[in-house]
Formats: C-alpha cells, sequence, structure tokens
DNA sequence: TATTGTTATACTCTATAACTATA
DNA sequence: TATAGTTATAGAGTATAACAATA
C-alpha cells in the first residue's frame, strides 16, 4: 500500500503543519546557534551605519577597552586565527579607528590602540548595540537575561578541556 | 622613562591578565554564539565516524522525521537556502542515506526519505550527539538545560519580525 | 503570475602551511 | 627552540540572479 496521502496527507507535504524538529529542539548547540544568528540579524543593521562587521566591531571594542593589546591577545580574546586577524585590523587601520605602535619590551610585538575617531565611533556603536540587545531583539526581563547569560558562559568557559582550534 | 613594566606592566602585554571584554559578554548574542562554536566543536568528533557534517546531519534528521518532507519545507525548518541544499542532498544521496520519490500531487516537487541505511546511520549519528550534548559538553543538571533552551527559544522564536535572510 | 528545484557564481568566514624577525 | 606577525591559499558557509518545469 502506497496509503499516502487520502485525508492525511505526509504532513511533510501539506502547508499546514511544520515539520517535526523536535530532536534538533532538544539540542542546546542548536538553540544556541539559532538564537545567536537571531540576534546578529538585528545586530547588523545597527553596524551598517558604522560600516563595521559584527567581528570588526568586537575587536574594535576590545582594543578600546584594552590599550596596547597586541594581536595575539585579541586573537586569543575573540578565538581568531592570526592570520584572520591581519586583514581586518588593516582595514580598521586604513579607516583611521586602529593604530599600532612598537610595543616596549617586546620588538616582535606591536601595540595595538584606538584613534580618537575609533574611540568615538565604538562608543556609538556599543550604545546602538546594546540597546538593541536589551531592547528590541530579546524581550527578556533583566533576571532573564542574567540567567541566560550565566548559562551560557557556563557551556563555553565551563569546561577545562580546551575547544577544537 | 620607558617606564613599562617594571612590575605593572600595561595589562595587555602581560601573559598574566586576561583582557577585558566584560562589554561583550554582557551580550546575548556574543555568549550565544561561543557557547554554540564550542558545543559545535564537541560534536564535530562525534559526527566524523559517520561522515556527516553538522548541517547534514541536521537535514538527514528532518528527513528521517519527516518522512516525504520536501526541499523547500526542509529549507524553511533549518533556514537553508535552497541553492545550498542542492549539493548537499546530492551528496546524501549519492552515499545512499536518501532517497528522492516522485511527490503526490505535485509534480514540481520531490518527497524526500531517509533510506534503511539512513534511518540506521542517523540513528547512531542523533545517539551520540543527544549523549554529548547532555553529558559531557554541558554539565548543566536537567533543570538549567530545559531553562536554558526556553529562554534561547524565546529569542529566536519570540518575536514577530522575520529573520534577515 | 507564483512556486519547486536547479545552475552558476560570488562573497564571507574559517583553517593550514610556511615564512621573517625577534625572543 | 619558541613566539609575534605576516603571506598565500584552501575550504566551508552563505548569498543573489536567473532558468526550466509545473502550479
Amino acid at each position: 500500500m502506497r496509503g499516502v496521502n487520502a485525508r492525511c496527507p505526509p504532513r511533510a507535504a501539506s502547508g499546514a503543519a511544520p515539520p517535526d524538529t523536535s530532536f534538533l529542539e532538544s539540542l542546546i548547540g542548536y538553540n544556541a546557534r539559532r538564537a545567536a544568528l537571531a540576534i546578529i540579524a538585528r545586530v547588523l543593521p545597527t553596524l551598517q551605519p558604522h560600516d563595521l562587521r559584527v567581528v570588526e566591531f568586537s575587536v574594535l571594542t576590545v582594543i578600546a577597552h584594552n590599550p596596547g593589546i597586541t594581536s595575539r591577545q585579541v586573537c586569543a580574546a575573540l578565538d581568531i586565527l592570526p592570520p584572520n586577524l591581519v586583514g581586518l585590523l588593516r582595514r580598521l587601520e586604513r579607516r583611521g579607528l586602529v593604530e599600532k605602535r612598537a610595543h616596549p619590551g617586546d620588538r616582535r610585538a606591536q601595540s595595538l590602540y584606538v584613534t580618537a575617531l575609533g574611540a568615538q565611533v565604538q562608543r556609538q556603536a556599543q550604545d546602538a548595540v546594546a540597546a538593541v540587545e536589551t531592547d528590541e531583539a530579546t524581550h527578556l526581563s533583566a533576571a532573564e537575561r542574567a540567567t541566560l547569560i550565566a548559562l551560557l558562559r557556563r557551556i563555553y568557559q565551563g569546561n577545562g578541556a580546551g575547544t577544537t582550534r
């Protein structure tokens, strides 16, 4: 018997009943990824006026909050591979948002600083991102926000075993 | 005076003090992304023996749980763009895990099914992923898991506005 | 006219190997 | 010998435009 869809169409085929994704929805990884993508989709238009992509904003923020930080440390903090940071920093430097200075004490390294313009752009972008994150994107209470962030942090910080990279 | 790091090195330069990432860590998007990447890093080696990537596992799972589903519906469920699903399905088909059949009622579409082998591989992979997710990767209690997933789901499902794609 | 599946293509993101200069 | 920064490059992943067949 082909017995397919006399009156009970293979739910998959109907436009009405959404497909069963219950297993995937039981996974933290799946939900975390979907949530991250949803939030990033909201943050993107916020950063667009500043001509910043998400990673660029992250790097700019870390440099602004840690004057004199090295490339290597930015990579470690944000889990970026060194070769991929090079072009990113070059763009920020060309736009006059970041500058490199000689590192005191290690001539291999270089200290990173935001310029006055870079600091201004970062501040504006940070305020805009914070607003979107807390208000529009997620209608969670402050307590729920705190709970969520604490749980997420336990996942990617909690265990001793290193990441794959 | 070069006055650098006699005893108080510019925290950025020292290998000891970790850089300040407090702002980024206050963002749900940042934490969700880091958590998702950390979990995926754990899941990858679990799927490797089955020669499945994460997206392939997701697609295989949705097809297994929704026999007769169409490409378009898989795309909608997993937020995959149709052109990107084509090659993915082709690989799964060539490996004998998935098969396409004529769709009853719409000759444009095609119904997707897992083969016996596909069902077996999917089951094994699902068990392995579930084990990693609940045990090793995240040491959360069942209650914490449930809370986390509920909060995450509210972020990417809760609001009416569609995603960017 | 709209939709399904598809091709071709481009752009971003991420990853690896290897080089240089310093330590 | 190891590390910081860099180059070149490869591979995922994700995006858009356009087409044929069907609704």
